[in-house]
DNA sequence: CCTGAAAATATCCTATAGGATTGTCCTGAC
DNA sequence: GTCAGGACAATCCTATAGGATATTTTCAGG
């Protein structure tokens, strides 16, 4: 006899998370959300005290949290927000997305039919926002949640390209290039110089898209990423 | 005053860990080591009894390898050894491959001069197990002690030159991949068909190297990796 | 014999307790 | 004033206990 269905239109999943997830999620959100110093000890108990649960929880939500890089641990010491990162481990995260996001343009060309009307909606989106952060600048009221919010439609572009690859593994790796690049813009606090060169950039990604040439896409993404490293190197040097 | 040098010839820095990293690696060797039938339920509780520790380190010790996708997760019913690597996985491992190594290779090509002679060094040691490999294949005597020696020795070469890169985030992706290599070599079983044609590559990657171009590096990689991917599928079509 | 529900067992998950280690502060000697 | 030594506090780490959930077993009814 077959159970009845009910009929409760999309099955959404619920996720059945204990509370170690949840202390994972708030953690993160605080270390990519508001920028805290580099160095800042993550005190166990603290954190416990804080959240109102003990610390077995929050033990386990900060190794899974040491494995994305954003914090760092020397036994019996404890936890620490990860140091300030350096201009040479910045050029080999340039590096790397080049290689990583370069080989992904490659790889979801394969896929460019589904991916380009998609890429095209994000980048609409992006488009917007920018606007909004070119006029906010201009009346000298840039906020910050307005900032996330570029940086967030920004990254979404470049992370829908790598889900179009349709590959677990370079998705994964997506995620630690995530997080890492999200702090590095906390920290740098570059990304308004080039409001309106990303979006043009992101329009020619696209087209490489369009054509259905491989190595096409990914020499559009490779040649974006170098721009955003020498935008990066020039806003640095401004400081 | 300068505090004493001790004359400890090569200061040797004592590992301070704590019970969780011990158990990390056990359990990491018994899952690289003997081959253990994916979906296996890991226990908390019964690791805990038999390494006569409480649980509280195990669990920390499974979360750690959660990040490796050695083992998958359900939040309330426990863990299971990761499922056997399916067709399609294998194909992404790959293409995954072809992207990051080939990417090392050429960002290791820049320092070419202090690599290749660790790189000859290693495909020594890699020809002589491959021939102690193919002489006991001949002689019916292949134990699994020496395929592992020689599958150690192969992915020496590839991780020197990740290592080459200099690049630390990209060190870190070779860990993920190279225990999903090593994990899928346990259950495919391959890899004794193509004992002589691996050095032969590798040798081509070496001169790649000495050339000092980056791309021909980057193309010798890519072409080693096509050929373990179509050997791969003959061996798993002819199981 | 097979099906389905209820009890029993095993397991996961969180909380709490205590030992071990590290860092800090204070005192006293040179 | 500077440095060494010791006591105190804070923190990490492991062990144990108990509630919550999942799985297995048992058993009654068809």
């Amino acid at each position: 006899m077959p159970e009845p269905t009910y009929p409760l239109g999309k099955t959404v999943v619920i996720e059945r998370k204990g509370l170690r997830d949840r202390v994972y999620d708030l953690v993160l959100d605080m270390l990519v959300g508001q920028a805290v110093a580099p160095g800042t000890r993550l005190s166990i108990d603290a954190i416990a005290r804080d959240l109102k649960v003990s610390p077995t929880p929050v033990r386990e939500a900060l190794v899974q949290l040491e494995r994305t890089g954003l914090v760092t641990r020397e036994p019996l010491k404890g936890y620490r927000v990860a140091p300030q990162i350096t201009d040479g481990q910045l050029e080999s995260l340039f590096d790397t997305r080049i290689v990583l996001e370069g080989g992904a343009a490659s790889l979801a060309a394969r896929h460019a039919d589904s991916l380009v009307p998609r890429l095209e909606a994000t980048l609409e989106e992006h488009r917007a926002v920018t606007e909004k952060v070119q006029e906010a600048a201009r009346a000298g009221t840039l906020s910050v949640a307005l900032l996330r919010e570029y940086f967030t439609v920004d990254w979404n572009f470049h992370h829908l390209i790598f889900e179009g690859t349709d590959n677990p593994f370079l998705i994964d790796m997506s995620e630690v290039i995530s997080t890492r690049v999200h702090r590095m813009r906390q920290t740098v606090l570059s990304g308004v110089t080039d409001a309106g060169d990303a979006v043009t950039e992101h329009t020619r990604i696209i087209d490489a898209f369009r054509t259905g040439d491989p190595e096409a896409a990914a020499a559009a993404m490779r040649d974006h990423i170098e721009k955003v490293r020498s935008r990066s190197r020039s806003d640095a040097h401004a400081h």
